[in-house]
DNA sequence: AATGAATGAGTATTCATTCAT
DNA sequence: AATGAATGAATACTCATTCAT
């Protein structure tokens, strides 16, 4: 077998790993069938990886790393930029801002962070699935969609509280907040990347409409979090 | 192998189906496992199922069935009635209500009705995890959970949507009502049951608090799709 | 596969490795191989053992119960009768005898027990060739081989020591008698086991002479433990 | 990889293959272990050897020829010598000396060639591990360990029995002389230099004493050939 | 002399399923 | 209803060897 292209023999393993993994799940992917989707020798795998499951490790890892490089580059970006200036408050129900304009700002930000996270999380959604699949099982990596959530506690090996406590002393996570912000925000959009093809075989919307529709929704959830919106978290007009 | 209890052997096939299914995975599940689990002789669980996939059958099937006949009740009960008597009119972007008295008595049911559909989902959360699981794959059960989102479209089949045209003649899902919701409603219920037992394990709150937590989120959701509410959805105060 | 004859597929599984195991070593004997030369489905290998290194313990662990409980009975039928009624003293360099007669009956009691391993040994010469083969290795059987040495040692947990401990309290084994046993006693009956095969090959001797001819010079070597004879160890004639 | 040392790679890896082939066996040492233990390329090994069994045949070989020489030296020097004078008469139970001072004589050089021999195996006690496991199996090199039985048999071919017979004209091997030389003598040997690691690491004894008491015994053994020695082999007073 | 990549044929082990009783 | 034994087809992983440079 030889050089059929540029791309490498182990970039070839990757990239017919991710697909087979994200469409029947890694249990039943069989490592022959990576073989010939990447059109290598079977042994060529053991080769680059010690496992079959050395494969999906590696995945999963370089993607959790990117996306909390993203976010971390959106609250120094952003989030820390409106607190050292005095315009947010971040209290345990909501992020209060000192007038108009920096609501508006915070929100086009967001959007624009937004925009950004659900390219990427569509261009990777495979793997995301991959993740999915691999969280709700019980093997090595049932917590790694809860890393996700980790950057949403307070603890100092967390970079994003590290990065948001060292302007604001007084900030902390409040459970609730974590909760609203992992089972409304994160797994939403975890969702969406991992269901997009089947969302989008089973709807009418195109490739931009649904989008934008779900960037949308992501703004109606972020403005909720706002001080103002007559939406409101614990000890609020909304009682149980 | 003796009955051990009053369960029957089939019974405790599927119970030890469930629980390794919902822990491992369907395909990393062994016969084997189940037997060893259910106390039965392997060879027995061909003698109650045709094979290992019609085990996930029956329980997927199960499923289902109980969500929908929960779900129809509630709106055979509340929206129904609430259309007859022209307190509620369904609009592409939002529910509008006559008055503040139909919107309290809109909201107080829904609670119940989420609260219900909580404890089930809960309660389930093991099959629920397989159902998760099963619909990232390729194979049967792909479209399964896709099966709820079905309940949200506008299909002369589907005895939801029936049961609403029925009463107002109007009446239309759009398809950014759709999108919410399933993504922010239906896939975010189904997510806390999936990873329930993560969550708390991770988290500091009791089962009561984390589920009256989530409950007070889904009705700040629910609030959201309500006239008057300044949350808006397509063509409303958030432009992208 | 039926059941061919009366012999049961676990004893033929047994069978075919122990000849393999005994031809070609361990590790260049197939799994597939002994599936063919036991005439069973290579996956019924595996219910009746856990792996290919569980037959190898199987076979070692019953030869080594089977060689102690023969000496065991030897020395309990003989040696204890002797000491008892004052015949022998087993003293660091040699056996002493109160007269001729005990000599006589004891070299006579030697032989037979001498005849009965040695059938014994060639019987089961593969397993011997097996333990031979994986005692020279680093592998969990590399003391196998020294568990027989074991039993020439005073130590409490060694049933041949406490068996003539009991009736000889002075009685000790010194460091070279234990040396002089191990390595020309049992090593040559342990290697004449082992290369019976190939030294017939070679040799000119018939069953029967090869047989008588190691028994003589078994004889020789017992000989040469007993007080009288001018052969003796340490501090005596023969200086280094 | 660079030339780490003066050692040249062939050795490195002649090095490596020994002591791996020793501890694991031929059939159980990867190419690949013997690569990285003596830190060269893979595929260097096959530009020094044909393959994996050239380095083994490569081993034995060398190890034969040197254990031959060495012992065609001593009987050239000693027993050659006595024979020409007289002083020697090689029957087929026994050897017969003309006076004490010649026993003395051939004692004294037998004790010199078997320190010799014993400082020889253990040094390459390795190869010989090797030799006895490869000599256990059905392989090219199951007769190896035979190849030293050959130089105690009367053929032409033979350099031992050619040399000897050449200064005396009767002298012959008797079957039984062969057994014991071999099972008695050389095989002893063998056995010690294989097991001396593990015996050292059973017993109390040092390297010294060890190699003494070992020395003893075989001085013993070789007493044992001599006539008027009152341990006799065949039609002698030892009956069976 | 040296090496990173590649490969065909295996190798122990597993697994869902079936059979006979 | 229940079971111990049996099986064909895989399955992840290995290994000695070769290739191209």
């Amino acid at each position: 077998m030889e050089h059929i292209s540029g791309i490498e023999a182990r970039e070839r393993i990757i990239n017919a790993s991710r697909q087979l993994f994200s469409q029947k799940g890694y249990d039943a992917t069989r490592v022959n069938d990576i073989a010939k989707a990447a059109n290598v020798n079977k042994a060529l795998i053991y080769y680059y990886f010690k496992s079959k499951e050395d494969i999906l490790d590696f995945m999963v890892n370089s993607l959790l790393d990117n996306a909390v490089s993203l976010t971390l580059d959106f609250i120094q970006k952003n989030i820390v930029h409106l607190i050292e200036n005095g315009y947010l408050d971040i209290r345990p129900d909501r992020l209060h801002f000192a007038n108009g304009e920096a609501v508006n700002q915070f929100m086009q930000n967001a959007l624009k962070f937004n925009e950004q996270l659900l390219d990427y999380v569509i261009e990777n959604r495979e793997i995301i699935r991959i993740l999915m699949l691999e969280s709700l099982k019980s093997g090595k990596h049932r917590k790694s969609l809860f890393r996700l959530m980790d950057y949403l506690s307070g603890s100092e090996k967390n970079p994003i509280y590290k990065t948001i406590s060292d302007v604001d002393r007084d900030f902390v996570f409040s459970d609730e907040m974590v909760l609203f912000e992992f089972f409304f925000s994160i797994l939403p959009i975890v969702n969406f990347a991992a269901y997009y093809d089947e969302y989008k075989a089973a709807g009418s919307l195109s490739d931009q409409e649904l989008r934008d529709s779900f960037l949308r929704v992501t703004q109606v959830i972020c403005a909720s979090m706002i001080s103002g919106s007559d939406i409101l978290l614990r000890n609020n007009s909304i009682k149980l």
